[in-house]
DNA sequence: CCGCGCACTTGCTTTTTGCAAGTATCGAGC
DNA sequence: GCTCGATACTTGCAAAAAGCAAGTGCGCGG
């Protein structure tokens, strides 16, 4: 195809550009975590959470892993895991900023 | 202070988060251009492109160029340039995605 | 002095985000 | 076997942000 495609940058906005988005995917990255390990680590509003991991899900940004019969835990698939190169320029970029 | 400074993510997103914010920069990461153009490559609505190039300028992240009376250009600060790092790391992310 | 282009602003609607409270399920304990 | 607490959400409603369309102020060219 000669065109079809669109941009990289603004689909990736359309994924992650979203509030919470990078966030849930940063604290992803250094391990799998369950729904309220993330709400009190993030400090999220339930429903904003609920959603977002619908939303990365469905994108094939993470995983849910179950544990235990109402026990599930979240980790990043292979494509959520490559966020890790975006989320440190990021936080290096904000880091810089707040001397 | 032991304390006091955010987390850099977080202090980044609140600046750069915003949704048109990065499609902005990455506009001008090729060289300064003025409002209508702006708005004409991004298809931005206007009051939104105009609330963002504020905020863009309030952070240090852009500065305005005049060229004539009621003419003038936007520009990326240092600051501004440093995003593109970030900014290719995302596009590159979103252009791994959509193949 | 009329219309045009530039750089916005203003008014109103739609979408997103946020808060608070409620629901479903299971397992432990009495 | 029934209440209690933990987990993982959903639902209802209010506030904030984004979007659309139309309007404003200013200088320039004719």
């Amino acid at each position: 195809m000669t065109s079809g495609d669109r941009d990289g940058l603004a689909a990736a906005l359309e994924l992650v550009g979203q509030r919470w988005a990078l966030l849930i995917v940063r604290s992803l990255l250094d391990g799998a975590k369950r729904y309220g390990d993330l709400q009190r680590e993030l400090g999220a509003p339930t429903n904003i959470l609920a959603t977002r991991l619908r939303e990365l899900h469905a994108a094939g940004i993470l995983y849910r892993v179950p544990l235990a019969h109402n026990v599930l835990a979240y980790a990043l698939t292979e494509r959520g895991a490559a966020l890790r190169e975006t989320v440190d320029a990021l936080a290096r970029w904000g880091e810089a900023g707040q001397q």
